[in-house]
DNA sequence: GTTAGGG
DNA sequence: CCCTAAC
């Protein structure tokens, strides 16, 4: 961890967001517990890896708790010490089986400086806003047997889902948690033990029998009602960030605040809870740690998100804007697709579990959800070690996950708002008609008519590489969205998000009233609010909200797993990547971001890029010197390429201009330099700054003195 | 740990 | 953005 960040941000007061980013060496290194019994063998090591991924995610969440006073920040630092602490612990978390929700979830970073210029002096823009975007899982009440205190959301100690307590989660709840450990132990030991039993145990764990329902939908294609649970994104709230101590020199724009939103609305999309995996999805999780196809386990966020374009829906509620993307990561831009491959695992909102029956051959397939493995749920491949000749296939769907929801809400937005809010998106999503895509090996799977032994579905086949998703019946596209500059809406999230991806299911909910006053809003109380709405279950659900969602499910929040994915909570940098090599997720730079950009250079010159880096970019932690340098290479190329030939946001001609003049009088400042003494340098400087007519004069600012920094 | 440059 | 050689 970076003592200088850590600096930094405690001083600015916003320690809960600190992230420090681990060096490169750390992110690569892929070092387990070791584990040698061979009976722990997947669990240990899931278990193992889990702990490793905590770790990472510890500094951060640590930051939060101490300084966070909320609850729920203080019970996930707990929760996550104790893990430390406790190898067993970790594993129980990790492995759990029967929620996917319990997964920890870390809270992400969301928040960064906020720019107070920013704000005193646009009160009414988008940085006011709250992004929220958390990942929620609906639960169908009707699975569990067992009780479940939906009414009470609001208190995440109080939720159960098959048997589960939400609040346990966060590490605070002890009656609960203890409950729990010991279902997920029974759980686990079968596991380990007879893999044939697994399936009823875990069934009986989780308590969720919906056979019919699910056997009805799978084979009906039809909407997903019954499936376990139902996976939204997180809602998270995100302060609008600020690009760094520069900024006072830096003209924040609308779309700066985009960014910055998208930005942040970006980090939270790293959180990802820990998931328990079975043995099989370790197996996979192992190679895939291995290999570099994991790489293409974050493109899915990635993916995800980059595919709004096509379905899109908006509609209006309560004065609120509620866009809706679809989300096709399954359709993937001919780009990206090989990340899909590779990543199909984690793309999959939810896989099962393939096991295969004994019995009632021909009624088809027989589907159970039995183990939840994990929030996304990844499937087993169990069904291999079971009766091969057996035609049935078991499947073991754990959740599904909804499209993705969005939410932008002004800071003012009351949090009952914001939940009626979620809510509304929720019942909108679930109601306006889902269908069931499924997904082999990463190749989903259209013809309806073939059957599953066709496809290469059996329990002799790849069931490990099964998953189903929740898809959008129909893509109706919101023109409001794509509007270049809607006035809540931030061009980033417009374009990056919506525009520029494929079709994903992303639902944004904008707030009109957003735009209020935002001085009402301190930002500790914004963190808090900020640190409950990302860390609390239950907030997604609205107590108040009379409705439940249909078919009487509950609205947990919960990371959103993917279903291989790397659990790894991602906040900042350092953790987006984790061990898991993850791609990170593209955050364009914004205009006001470039402007930083140049400026720095121009008073910095190439060549010094950690220093740029902290100058432009001191509080942006998602933002490396690499990447800054990269930005300035892509900015020059920019600039000196017709403006017909541009691409993705354009940059202000001025902003080129000075990119052009400065990579000039920097290349030439290295080729004196390199030749002899910098001397005439001085005339020719002077000349630039003549030129630019900028306050920026590359002299003004000797190259020793922007290091000091 | 940074840079520079190719991918 | 990633990766890596080179420093």
């Amino acid at each position: 961890m970076s003592s200088k960040k850590r600096l930094h941000y405690g001083f600015s007061g916003y320690q809960s967001l600190v992230i420090p980013k681990a060096p490169r060496s750390v992110r690569r290194r892929h070092s387990h517990k070791n584990i040698d019994n061979d009976q722990i063998c997947a669990f240990e090591l899931l278990a193992a890896v889990a702990s490793e991924l905590l770790q990472e995610s510890e500094s951060s969440a640590c930051s939060n708790a101490a300084v966070g006073k909320d609850e729920l920040s203080d019970c996930r630092a707990v929760t996550k010490c104790e893990q430390l602490k406790e190898d067993k612990a970790v594993k129980s978390e990790c492995l759990d089986q029967g929620s996917c929700v319990e997964s920890a979830y870390i809270p992400e970073p969301a928040a960064q400086e906020q720019n107070l210029k920013y704000s005193l002096d646009k009160p009414n823009h988008i940085e006011n806003n709250i992004f929220h975007k958390n990942t929620c899982t609906v639960f169908n009440s009707d699975f569990s047997k067992k009780d479940r205190s939906y009414t009470k959301l609001e208190n995440c100690k109080e939720v159960n889902i098959d048997g589960k307590s939400y609040a346990e989660v966060e590490g605070r709840s002890s009656n609960l948690k203890d409950a729990r450990d010991k279902k997920i132990q029974t759980g686990t030991q079968k596991q380990l033990g007879d893999d044939s039993k697994k399936t009823e145990d875990l069934t009986v764990a989780n308590s969720c029998s919906v056979k019919g329902p699910i056997e009805k939908h799978v084979n009906n294609n039809a909407a997903i009602n019954s499936d376990g649970s139902v996976q939204f994104p997180w809602y998270r709230a995100v302060r609008r960030p600020s690009f760094g101590k520069q900024k006072n020199n830096v003209k924040l724009g609308i779309r700066d605040d985009d960014e910055n939103s998208y930005g942040f609305y970006r980090h939270s999309t790293n959180i990802r809870a820990f998931r328990q995996t079975s043995r099989v999805g370790y197996g996979r999780m192992r190679k895939m740690l291995t290999s570099r196809h994991w790489k293409a386990a974050p493109q899915l966020k990635d993916y995800e998100r980059s595919c709004s374009n096509y379905g899109m829906k908006s509609f209006y509620r309560n004065r609120k804007r509620v866009y809706a993307l679809e989300r096709c990561r399954l359709e993937i831009p001919s780009k990206r697709r090989r990340f899909c491959h590779c990543s199909s695992i984690a793309a999959y909102d939810w896989q099962a579990n393939c096991k295969s029956i004994s019995n009632s051959p021909e009624k088809g397939i027989k589907r159970d959800i039995i183990s939840p493995r994990g929030t996304g749920a990844s499937a087993s491949a169990s069904g291999r070690n079971h009766q091969k000749k057996d035609p049935n296939v078991k499947f073991s769907i754990k959740s599904f996950k909804v499209p993705e929801l969005i939410i932008e809400v002004s800071e003012t937005e009351t949090v009952g708002s914001l939940k009626r809010t979620v809510m509304e998106a929720v019942k909108t999503i679930l109601g306006s008609g889902l269908r069931v895509g499924m997904v082999l090996q990463g190749t989903k799977v259209r013809d309806d008519d073939r059957t599953l032994q066709q496809a290469g579905i059996s329990q002799n086949g790849n069931l490990n590489n099964l998953g189903f998703t929740l898809e959008p019946s129909s893509y109706p596209v919101s023109p409001s969205l794509r509007s270049k500059n809607p006035p809540t809406l931030s061009p980033d999230i417009a374009d990056h998000e919506l525009t520029r991806r494929p079709p994903s299911p992303i639902l944004e909910l904008e707030l009109p009233s957003s735009s209020s006053d935002p001085s009402k809003i301190k930002m500790d109380k914004h963190d808090e609010d900020y640190q409950k709405l990302a860390l609390s279950p239950t907030n997604p659900i609205d107590p108040t909200s009379d409705g439940a969602i249909p078919n009487s499910r509950t609205l947990v929040i919960v990371s959103p797993l993917n279903a291989e994915a790397p659990v790894v909570v991602s906040v900042g940098p350092k953790n987006s990547r984790s061990e898991l090599s993850q791609r990170r997720t593209r955050r364009p730079f914004s205009a006001a971001e470039v402007e930083a950009l140049v400026e720095a250079v121009e008073q910095l010159g190439t060549g010094r890029w950690r220093d740029v880096k902290i100058r432009a970019f001191e509080y942006a932690d998602h933002r490396t010197y690499v990447d800054v340098k990269d930005k300035w290479k892509t900015l020059v190329h920019t600039a000196s390429i017709a403006p017909q030939q541009r691409r993705g946001e354009q940059v202000p001609q001025e902003l080129l201009d000075r990119v052009l003049a400065a990579h000039a009088y920097w290349s030439k400042q290295h080729r004196k330099h390199h030749a002899e003494a910098p001397k005439p340098v001085d005339a020719q400087v002077q000349n630039i700054d003549a030129l630019e007519n900028n306050n920026n004069s590359y002299t003004s600012t000797p190259s020793k003195e922007g290091s000091a920094i």
